[in-house]
DNA sequence: CGTACCTGCGCC
DNA sequence: ATTCCGC
DNA sequence: GCGGAATGCGCAGGTACG
């Protein structure tokens, strides 16, 4: 099958936005596929060469298809970023300086799907000195054997970036109707993808056989499951409205999640986007190979601990276990404990259908009666139902450190993929109360990108120092603006631009596309401070080479028209706020 | 051999 | 992670 | 409400480069 028909689909797919129409184009599309490719095309729509839990990165984002575009065009690296912020989309980039192209290259053989896949399959498998050079030559040599149509989407699949609208759950929807006819077995679909996350593989199999073979398709030991998700409340009796009698709670702990998967002495590790991380976590292994059992699923958070007191450490202490090598030293240097929240699977059964008491009655069984290491431990649950006793418990989590609770509905069941009511996580933070909010002032910008073109993308933040007088950065914020507002604030910094950062900006280790004089004046809210190496707010304060900065930074709505940027925010407020936290 | 840049992936 | 938008 | 697509911070690893 040739590229070129696939291309030409996207490029129909890129004039409507009703995901309706776009799934009927997914449907000719996969209509037209030969079955023995089904798998390829699936992955590419997808951004990807495979599913999560097994293949390779390409290792290739904006930056170098910046370079190759410039080598494939003559024109200099530049020319390539100041088209891409004015567009803000390198596949069209793309499209408009490969224009000529068509005329220029003689009669050039059609590229096929294949030699697209099987291209970017080298590129994301080869590594070492000089790998980066073949794999632009890769890029330049399919850039140079494509229309520039062909060449635009090559860009966009690269980046995992179609912008067309269309992402899993349409997938799902266009292989229902393609397979079987009936948009109605995309259900059928779903919960197959839920416990087998190889959309390629289903489609092989949906393709060659029949939505029964789907329908077979259950939970196995060492394929991850989607992870359940939660909705959000923003109060304790939001979360008490959505569940008959009683609900549970637990600490809503900052770790990672991680799913273990265990049949006698093997076992692995596998993060809430489905990646293998067994290597990460040898101290668990460890622990879980004491636990006497056939085999078994279940959840927990992974938290980092000081072992000196057991508290909880902020999650930047985790993400230093995310490494490959020298894991003995840092398993010595930050010890975790795996608080378990969950069970899906046990003695060869599927678990997920019985109730969340049930399952917690099973892991009590298993973990609460052996002697484990004191590196798992079940979560702490509770029985709630009064307004006041989750307020009292959430006072008790943020006392430990976490910054909220989860209310969970005991008699759900174990939904893998969904976010449902099922499961609720409530932070103090969202009732509005108590996080305060701090006022900003923007200093730089990065360009918008896709829907964002044309107006900033990101803003840069500073709170002011008024002993030195000067602005330190401490963020960058780039969620909480409706589209409209973003115009309005994008046309008030436009007022304001200078050509280079401003001097009484403290900048840290950021690159930005602008910079303005310090006038702009906007409210932030943030759960979180952390230690930055990058930020320049209250640098060298807590710890030598590292400045402050907002964990989660969002923009509240409010420009503060009334403040003027020295009335922003000061470095010293920022500290005394983070100060606060520690204890 | 150290640093800079880029990428991918964790995230209450 | 959070947020916004079109369907 | 769903699905999708904008955007945040920090860390580690890989490669290029001086
Ligand atoms: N007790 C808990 N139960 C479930 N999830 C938890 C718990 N504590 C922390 N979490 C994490 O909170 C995440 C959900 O929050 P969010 O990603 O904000 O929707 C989960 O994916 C877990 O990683």
């Amino acid at each position: 099958m040739n590229f070129l028909e696939l291309a030409e689909t996207f490029a129909r797919m890129e004039k409507t936005t009703s995901r309706l129409e776009l799934t009927d184009h997914l449907v000719s599309i996969l209509k037209k596929t030969p079955i023995d490719i089904i798998d390829k095309i699936v992955y590419l729509i997808q951004g990807k060469l495979g599913p999560d839990y097994e293949s390779s990165e390409l290792g290739i984002a904006d930056k170098l298809i910046i370079k190759s575009l410039s080598l494939v065009s003559g024109r200099p690296i530049t020319e390539i970023q100041n088209r891409y912020s004015d567009i803000g989309d390198l596949g069209e980039v793309a499209h408009n300086i490969l224009t000529n192209k068509i005329q220029t290259t003689l009669i050039h053989q059609l590229l096929t799907i294949e030699n697209v896949f099987d291209t970017l399959l080298k590129i994301a498998n080869i590594s070492g000195t000089g790998s980066l050079d073949v794999k632009l030559r890769y890029i330049v040599s399919l850039l140079n054997n494509s229309s520039n149509l062909e060449a635009k989407f090559i860009v966009k699949l690269i980046l995992g970036n179609l912008r067309l609208g269309i992402a899993n759950f349409s997938l799902l929807d266009a292989m229902a109707l393609t397979f079987t006819g009936d948009k109605k077995n995309r259900r059928i679909l779903e919960r197959a993808y839920n416990v087998y996350s190889d959309l390629g593989k289903i489609a092989l199999i949906l393709s060659k056989g029949s939505i029964e073979d789907i329908q077979s398709i259950s939970i196995s030991l060492f394929i991850p499951i989607r992870p359940m998700l939660a909705e959000r409340v923003s109060n304790p009796s939001e979360a008490l409205e959505k569940i008959d009698g009683d609900a549970l709670a637990e600490f809503k702990i900052d770790g990672e999640r991680i799913q273990i998967h265990k049949k006698e002495k093997k076992i692995e590790l596998f993060t809430r986007s489905l990646e293998n991380v067994t290597s990460n976590f040898p101290d668990i292994l460890t622990a879980f190979n004491k636990i006497e059992t056939k085999d078994l699923i279940v959840e927990g958070e992974v938290v980092a601990i000081n072992p000196a007191n057991n508290k909880y450490l902020p999650f930047q202490a985790l993400m230093r276990r995310r490494r490959k090598y020298d894991i003995q030293e840092i398993t010595a240097a930050y010890p975790v404990i795996l608080n378990l929240f969950d069970l899906l699977y046990y003695n060869g059964i599927d678990k997920t259908h019985i109730p969340l008491l049930q399952r917690r009655k099973l892991l009590v069984k298993i973990f609460g009666t052996q002697k484990i290491t004191d590196k798992i431990k079940l979560i702490d649950q509770i029985k709630v139902s009064r307004i006041e006793e989750i307020e009292n418990y959430t006072e008790k989590a943020l006392k430990n450190g976490c910054e909220g609770v989860m209310i969970k509905n005991p008699s759900s069941q174990y939904r893998a993929g969904a976010r449902e009511w099922a499961w609720m996580k409530l932070k103090k933070e969202y009732s509005g109360e108590v996080t305060d909010s701090v006022d900003l002032v923007v200093v730089g910008a990065l360009h918008g990108k896709g829907r964002r073109v044309g107006k900033y993308g990101a803003l840069l933040l500073a709170s002011y120092d008024a002993e030195k007088d000067v602005f330190c950065t401490i963020c960058k914020v780039g969620t909480g603006f409706t589209d409209n507002v973003l115009l309005d604030i994008t046309d008030k910094l436009n007022k304001h631009i200078i050509k280079h950062k401003h001097p009484r900006v403290e900048l840290g280790n950021t690159k930005m596309d602008t910079w303005f004089e310090p006038k702009i004046v906007l409210e932030i809210i943030s759960p979180e401070i952390t230690l930055s190496p990058v930020y320049t707010t209250a640098i060298n304060r807590m710890k030598p080479g590292y400045g402050l900065a907002l964990r989660f930074p969002k923009f509240t709505g409010k420009i503060r028209e009334d403040k003027s940027a020295e009335d922003a925010t000061t470095v010293k407020e920022i500290f005394a706020i983070y100060k606060g936290q520690l204890k």
